[in-house]
RNA sequence: GGGCGUUUAGCUCAGUUGGUUUAGAGCGCCUGCUUUACACGCAGAAGGUCGUAAGUUCGAAUCUUACAACGCCCA
C-alpha cells in the first residue's frame, strides 16, 4: 500500500467492478427502497449541482442497500425539448444549414444522431462520480415505452376534459418560435420608459386624452382606452372615442377597475392582442383583440407605416415621430419588468394564439390535499409553501410548443371536415396511434374524411412529469411497477419544484392513486466563494471532474455531504475538498500502518480477552453506525451530522486514541495482546468501511478487498449492534485516563517541552476507587504520551517545583525541576484561578436567586449546585497549588 | 408589494423541545515537533458582549415583537 492514497486506478477499477458484478441492480427479498434520478439534460455536462444532487441520492440508496432493502435507483436523461433542439441547431449552423433545411423529418433523425453520440457523457460523469444507478434500466424520456405513457396519459386527460385547446394570450418567444409555460418565463426588473402619448379626441382634435405606456409599438393593436368610472377627470370622456395615433384608427373610452387613477395620468390604452391585464379588460367589454404584430415580432399590416418593422426598432421610430406631432407629452425613466424567455433570453411577446392547455384545478386540488395530509412531505418543510403558491393560483398549463424536437401531440385532425385546412373549428381526435385516430375519425366522418396530425410537441415537463411511474413501465402493468411504485425518496432543487415536483405529484396521484414519493428533500443551491450563483456567463462555476481528477471523488462526496446542512445554500471553493482527501489519506493510512500486522489477529473476538480501551472503542463504534443510521433515515437525512459522525469517530476516536493506545502491542511480539488489538482493529474497521461506504464508496472498497474478502462490500452488511458492556464506571475511567493525558499534553505544550522528552508524571487522585480503577489502566496513559515514570495514588505530594494542572476529581504533577522556570507555572496558575472564581460568583448569584431555586425544576437546581461546588473545589485546588509553588 | 431564508470565532458552518457548554467543529492563524501509519501529519495555544433594540422567563444563541443588512422566490 503506497503511503498516499491515490484515487485515480482505484475508482475506476471499482466501478468496473461493480458494473460487472450488476451490484447496483435490485437484489434479494428486502424491502424495496428506490429513488428516481432527476433526469439530466441529455446534452448536460456534470455540474456542481448535479454532483451534489447525485451524491444525496447515492449515500441514500446505497445506505439502504446495505440495510437489506431491495434497493432500486433509476437513471435516464431528460430529452429537454428546446436546449436539445437549439444545441443541434447550432452545430448545424456551423455548417451554414438551418434545421429547415433539412425539413422536419432529417432534423429529427439528426437530433437523434446527436443524441446518440453525444448524450452519454454526463452518464459517464455520474460513473465517476459513484453512481450506484442501475444502468441497465436506464431510460430516456423519448423512448418507446416512455413515449407511449406519454400518449395515454394525453389521450385519458383528454377524455376526461382536462386537456383542451384554445385561442388567449400566451407567452410567446420570438426567437425560439414557440409558445412557452408562465414558469418558463423569467421577469427581470430592469431599466425602462415610461411614455405619456395623447389621443386626440375623435372630432375634436383639441381635446384629448393622455395615455401612459412603457410599450409605445403596441398602441397599433390598441382597442380602446380605459379611464376609472369614479375618476372626475375623465367621466365625462367615457363612452366617446378616440384616434390613435399615426393611424388615425378610432377607439372607444371605457371605464374600468384597471385604470388606476394614482397611476401616471390614470388612463390607459388597452391592447388585448399584446397585453395579459388588457385582455382581461377587452374580455370585459367584448372588445375584439386586434394583432398588430407577427410571430418574429415585426409589425403587422395594423401597423400603416410601420408594418414589416422590427419591434425595437419601430418603438424607437414610433417615439421620435410622436415628438415630432407633439403627441409626446413626456417620458419618464423608471425600473419595468420584462418578461424574459427563460432558455433563448429574448424578450418574450404575450401573443394571441390557438394552444393546448391542461386545466389544473381538478389535477392541484388533491396534489394540495396530498401535501396537507402528510402523504408527501417536503424537506425543509418550509418548501410547501412554494408549492402551494405555485399550485393555488390553478392557472391552466400550455403544454404546447412549436418545436420539432419532442412528442408531437397526439391529436388529429380532420382537415377533410374544413377544406383540407386545420382552423380552430376543426374537428380534433386524440389517440393513443394515428390507427386509432383513423378508426375513430372514420366511424364518425366516413371513410373519405382525411387526417393530419397536430405538428406541435408537447412541454418537455409533460413526460418528465410521468418520470417515477413511466420509467418503471406504466401504462403497462409490469412487474417493476407493482414493486418500486411508490417511490421513496425525491432529492432535488429548489428551483424545480413548480416544474417537477408538483407536476410529479398530481401525475401520480391521477393515474397511480398514491404519491410518487413520500418524502421530496429539496437540498441548498451551490454557489461559488462570494455566494453568487455558478454560471456560465459569470465564468465562476467548479467543474466537478476536474475536482475528482485532483482530489477523488470520494473526496469531493465527503466535502459536499459535510456541508449539506439542512436547506443551506454551500459557499463552495476547491479548499474544501482538501478536508476530504485528507480523511481518506488519514484512513488508509491507518489501514497500511496496521495491515502488515493483521495476519495475528483471531477469526473472531470471541473469547478473546478484551482490553478497556478494546470494548471502548467497539462501543463508540456502535454508538457511531446508530448515529450515522439515525442521521440518514429519512425524513432526517442529516448528512452533514452523518459525515461529522463518521469523521470524529475514524480521526479521533479510531486513529488519535485507539490506534495510539494499542500501537506497541498491534506491532509488537505475538501473543494475547497482538490477537486482541488486531482483532479489534480490524472488527472495528470492517464496520467503519461498511457505515463510510455510502460517503466514500471506493476507498472503503479497497479497504475491503485488503481485508482479504473475496465478497463485494457494496452489496455487503450495514454492521449490526455488538452490544458490547461498557459500563458507566468504566466509561468514567476512560474518561480520567484521557484527561490525565491531555494534563500532561497541556503542560508539555504551555512549557514547550519537546514531545521526545520524557516526564515524570505524578497522579493524585482523591477516591480511592479512582486510584483502583485507573491502577490497571496505566498501559492506556503510557501508549498516549511519553512518560518516564508514572504514580497514581490517593496520597500523593506536590512535588516541590511542578507544574499541575485540574483533572475532574484529581491533580496532575509534573516535576519541572531542571526543566523550567517557576514564575511561568505561576502566572498560568493565576490566570486559571482567576476564571475559576468569577465562575463561582456567577453560580453563587444564579443559587442566591429564590425564584430560580424555586422556579426551576429540583434536577436543574442541584446540576448547578454541583457545578458550584466543583468550582469551589477547583479555586482551593489551585489556591494551594499555587501556595505550594512559593 | 407579498412570501421565505440568512446574520454565532479571521473564513465556512453546527448548536435538536429555552437549563449538566460564562457557546462547538473544520479551515486559517500562532507555538512546538522530520515521535519508524499519515506534514494530506502530531501535540498545544489564542480567538466569540451569538446583527441591533425591547420584551417574556428564575434562566435566552434558542421564544415574542420591532428594526437593520444580505440573499432567494413570486407579483
Amino acid at each position: 500500500m503506497d503511503s498516499r492514497y491515490s484515487p485515480q486506478d482505484i475508482e475506476a477499477k471499482w466501478y468496473a467492478t461493480w458494473e460487472k458484478a450488476g451490484s447496483f441492480e435490485p437484489r434479494g427479498q428486502g424491502k424495496p427502497f428506490t429513488i428516481v434520478i432527476p433526469p439530466p439534460n441529455v446534452t448536460g455536462a456534470l455540474h456542481m449541482g448535479h454532483a451534489l444532487n447525485n451524491t444525496l441520492q447515492d449515500v441514500l440508496i446505497r445506505f439502504k442497500r446495505l440495510q437489506g432493502y431491495r434497493t432500486l435507483w433509476q437513471p435516464g436523461t431528460d430529452h429537454a425539448g428546446i436546449a436539445t433542439q437549439s444545441v443541434v441547431e447550432r452545430t448545424l449552423q456551423k455548417d451554414g444549414k438551418s434545421k429547415h433545411d433539412l425539413g422536419r423529418e432529417k432534423f429529427i433523425e439528426h437530433v437523434w444522431a446527436w443524441k446518440n453520440e453525444y448524450g452519454g457523457r454526463i452518464v459517464e460523469q455520474l460513473k465517476r462520480l459513484g453512481c450506484s444507478c442501475d444502468w441497465s434500466r436506464l431510460r430516456f424520456t423519448m423512448d418507446d415505452g416512455l413515449s407511449k405513457a406519454v400518449r395515454e396519459v394525453f389521450v385519458r386527460l383528454h377524455e376526461d376534459g382536462l386537456i383542451y385547446r384554445g385561442a388567449r394570450l400566451v407567452n410567446w418567444c420570438p426567437k425560439l418560435q414557440t409558445a412557452l409555460a408562465d414558469e418558463e418565463v423569467e421577469n427581470k426588473e430592469s431599466k425602462g420608459h415610461f411614455w405619456s402619448i395623447r389621443y386626440p379626441l375623435e372630432g375634436n382634435p383639441g381635446e384629448g386624452i393622455v395615455v401612459a405606456t412603457t410599450r409605445p409599438e403596441t398602441l397599433f393593436g390598441d382597442v380602446a382606452v380605459a379611464v376609472h368610472a369614479e375618476d372626475e377627470r375623465y367621466k365625462h370622456l367615457i363612452g366617446k372615442r378616440v384616434l390613435i395615433p399615426i393611424i388615425n384608427r378610432a377607439i372607444p373610452i371605457i371605464a374600468d377597475e384597471h385604470a388606476d387613477p394614482t397611476k401616471g395620468t390614470g388612463a390607459v390604452k388597452i391592447t388585448p392582442a399584446h397585453d395579459f391585464n388588457d385582455f382581461e379588460v377587452g374580455q370585459r367589454h367584448q372588445l375584439k383583440p386586434i394583432v398588430a404584430m407577427n410571430l418574429d415580432a415585426t409589425l403587422n399590416h395594423e401597423a400603416g407605416p410601420y408594418a414589416g418593422m422590427e419591434r425595437f426598432a419601430a418603438r424607437k421610430k414610433l417615439v421620435a415621430e410622436l415628438e415630432e406631432k407633439g403627441l409626446l407629452v413626456s417620458v419618464e425613466d423608471r425600473l419595468i419588468n420584462i418578461p424574459y424567455c427563460y432558455r433563448s433570453g429574448d424578450v418574450v411577446e404575450p401573443s394571441l394564439l390557438s394552444q393546448w392547455y391542461v386545466k389544473m384545478r381538478p389535477l392541484a386540488e388533491p396534489a394540495l390535499a396530498c401535501v396537507d395530509r402528510g402523504d408527501t412531505r417536503f424537506v425543509p418543510e418550509r418548501y410547501v409553501k412554494t408549492y402551494r403558491q405555485w399550485l393555488e393560483p390553478f392557472r391552466d398549463w400550455c403544454i404546447s410548443r412549436q418545436l420539432w424536437w419532442g412528442h408531437q401531440i397526439p391529436v388529429w385532425y380532420v382537415i377533410s371536415e374544413t377544406g383540407g385546412k386545420v382552423l380552430d373549428s376543426t374537428p380534433h381526435i386524440a389517440a393513443r396511434s394515428e390507427k386509432d385516430a383513423r378508426k375513430q375519425a372514420v366511424a364518425k366522418f366516413g371513410p373519405d374524411c382525411t387526417l393530419k396530425q397536430e405538428e406541435d410537441v408537447l412541454d418537455t415537463w409533460f413526460s418528465s412529469a410521468l418520470w417515477p411511474f413511466s420509467t418503471l413501465g406504466w401504462p403497462d402493468e409490469t412487474p417493476d411497477l407493482k414493486a418500486f411504485y411508490p417511490t421513496d425518496v425525491l432529492v432535488t432543487a429548489r428551483d424545480i419544484i413548480y416544474f417537477w415536483v408538483a407536476r410529479m405529484i398530481f401525475s401520480g396521484l391521477k393515474f397511480m392513486g398514491p404519491a410518487p414519493f413520500h418524502t421530496v428533500y429539496i437540498h441548498g443551491t451551490i454557489l461559488d466563494e462570494k455566494g453568487q450563483r455558478m454560471s456560465k456567463s459569470k465564468g465562476n462555476g467548479i467543474d466537478p471532474i476536474e475536482m475528482i481528477g485532483q482530489f477523488g471523488a470520494d473526496a469531493v462526496r465527503f466535502a459536499l455531504l459535510t456541508l449539506t446542512t439542512e436547506g443551506q445554500d454551500i459557499k463552495l471553493s476547491p479548499v474544501k475538498f482538501e478536508g476530504g482527501r485528507n480523511f481518506a489519506n488519514k484512513l488508509w493510512n491507518a489501514v497500511r500502518f496496521v495491515h502488515p500486522h493483521l495476519s495475528s489477529a483471531a477469526p473472531s473476538l470471541e473469547g478473546l480477552e478484551l482490553s478497556l480501551a478494546d470494548r471502548w472503542i467497539l462501543k463508540r463504534c456502535d454508538e457511531t453506525v446508530r448515529e450515522v443510521a439515525e442521521a440518514l433515515e429519512p425524513p432526517n437525512l442529516r448528512f452533514s451530522d452523518a459525515a461529522q459522525a463518521l469523521y470524529r469517530f475514524t480521526w479521533d476516536d479510531f486513529c488519535s486514541r485507539y490506534l495510539e493506545i494499542r500501537k506497541k502491542d498491534i506491532t509488537g511480539e505475538d501473543g494475547p495482546a497482538k490477537r486482541a488489538a488486531t482483532t479489534v482493529f480490524r472488527a472495528v474497521l470492517r464496520d467503519l468501511i461498511a457505515i463510510l461506504h455510502p460517503f466514500m464508496p471506493y476507498i472503503t472498497e479497497e479497504i475491503h478487498s485488503h481485508l482479504g474478502e473475496t465478497d463485494l462490500l457494496v452489496t455487503g452488511q450495514w454492521p449490526k449492534s455488538r452490544q458490547v458492556e461498557f459500563s458507566a464506571a468504566e466509561q468514567k475511567t476512560m474518561d480520567g485516563l484521557i484527561a490525565i493525558v491531555e494534563a500532561v499534553r497541556q503542560i508539555r505544550g504551555g512549557y514547550s517541552l519537546p514531545p521526545q522528552q520524557a516526564l515524570d508524571v505524578r497522579v493524585q487522585m482523591d477516591s480511592k476507587d479512582s486510584v483502583a480503577a485507573l491502577l490497571p489502566q496505566q498501559s492506556i496513559i503510557l501508549g498516549l504520551e511519553k512518560i518516564g515514570n508514572l504514580e497514581i495514588g490517593s496520597g500523593i505530594v506536590k512535588p516541590s517545583f511542578a507544574a499541575s494542572t485540574l483533572i475532574p476529581g484529581g491533580k496532575v504533577y509534573v516535576p519541572l525541576e531542571g526543566l523550567l522556570d517557576p514564575n511561568a507555572e505561576r502566572l498560568r496558575l493565576g490566570k486559571e484561578l482567576e476564571k475559576a472564581k468569577s465562575f463561582v460568583v456567577t453560580q453563587e448569584n444564579k443559587l442566591r436567586n429564590e425564584k430560580f431555586v424555586q422556579g426551576a425544576p429540583a434536577d436543574v437546581v442541584e446540576g448547578e449546585r454541583e457545578k458550584l461546588r466543583s468550582q469551589i473545589n477547583k479555586v482551593a485546588k489551585l489556591e494551594e497549588a499555587l501556595r505550594d509553588l512559593g
